[in-house]
DNA sequence: GTTACTCCCGTAGTCAGCTACGGAATCAAC
DNA sequence: GTTGATTCCGTAGCTGACTACGGGAGTAAC
């Protein structure tokens, strides 16, 4: 299925995946990431479960969860309980639907923005910006 | 919709926006929003023109505009620059879609182990916990 | 006119998430 | 076996967006 575990220092871990050096240290003294035993000498090896965590904490980053979330999503990783993780897993997956919702009315708003933009260009008023100052208030699209 | 101009001190004008006096004191050494000449005395007072200029920090913020970016469509304000408005609402919109289709893959996926969970309770193997331990990249949750 | 807010203003602290620094030790190349 | 990059480790600094503090002045209520 996956290839070969390679054996990398921290630096090519860290070019690897797109990250710097001092970055997997941060997430290390965080405990969201291992540090491997020392071998014989004294530099630390990753291997790509090691790789592939730091693609997930990225990721999930990048899809707005911060380090905190991305520890709690990791303990599912790290093997409690199947209950645990159920509920562990169905809170996340409530906190996904959410930012889903959240972000299709930013769309929608932001839509609608452009698109009036788009049709009136030679106008001297812009709706865009008309309507950030009226604060959305006819687009219902507001937050709580 | 009421055109009267208020005069309001700070705090009120705070209150208005819905919002905290530091906040706006940050705004005014940000340059977001303007200092009012003070008065007689030494109190400034706030019109209307200064809520609507809150309401549109904190609506762009809540479309995703960070304080630098708001201070760039502020600068658009006259409403000769729709297409420069344009542009930096596209861009928003972009991301926002990206963000939409990211979470909805993770939703997809995350719905799909918590429910094998539960259909499964009784077992001593979390196919959840198992899932994620193979490796997430497997379930195309990564980014493009 | 005293008390209790509120305002003004500068500075400093907070929190998340890095990013940089400095001085060893270690490893890879020549 | 020396040079030069890399690692290790602790600690300190930075950015964004606030939030709090402190002390003096203005203002409102009784």
């Amino acid at each position: 299925m996956s290839k070969k575990t390679r054996s990398m220092t921290i630096g090519v871990l860290a070019k690897a995946a797109g990250m710097g050096v001092e970055t997997i240290r941060y997430y290390q003294r965080r405990g969201l990431v291992a540090e491997p035993e020392k071998p014989y000498g004294s530099i630390r090896h990753y291997d790509d479960q090691a790789l592939a965590r730091l693609h997930f904490i990225r990721t999930a980053q990048w899809l707005g969860f911060s380090l905190d979330e991305i520890g709690g999503l990791l303990t599912l990783q790290d093997g409690t309980h199947c209950d645990e993780a159920r509920v562990l897993g169905e809170q996340k997956l409530t906190n996904v639907r959410q930012k889903i919702s959240s972000l299709q009315r930013i769309e929608r708003a932001l839509d609608g923005l452009v698109q009036e933009c788009c049709t009136q260009r030679g106008n001297v008023e812009c709706p865009l910006i008309t309507s950030l100052q009226d604060g959305l208030e006819n687009t219902r699209l507001l937050p709580d």
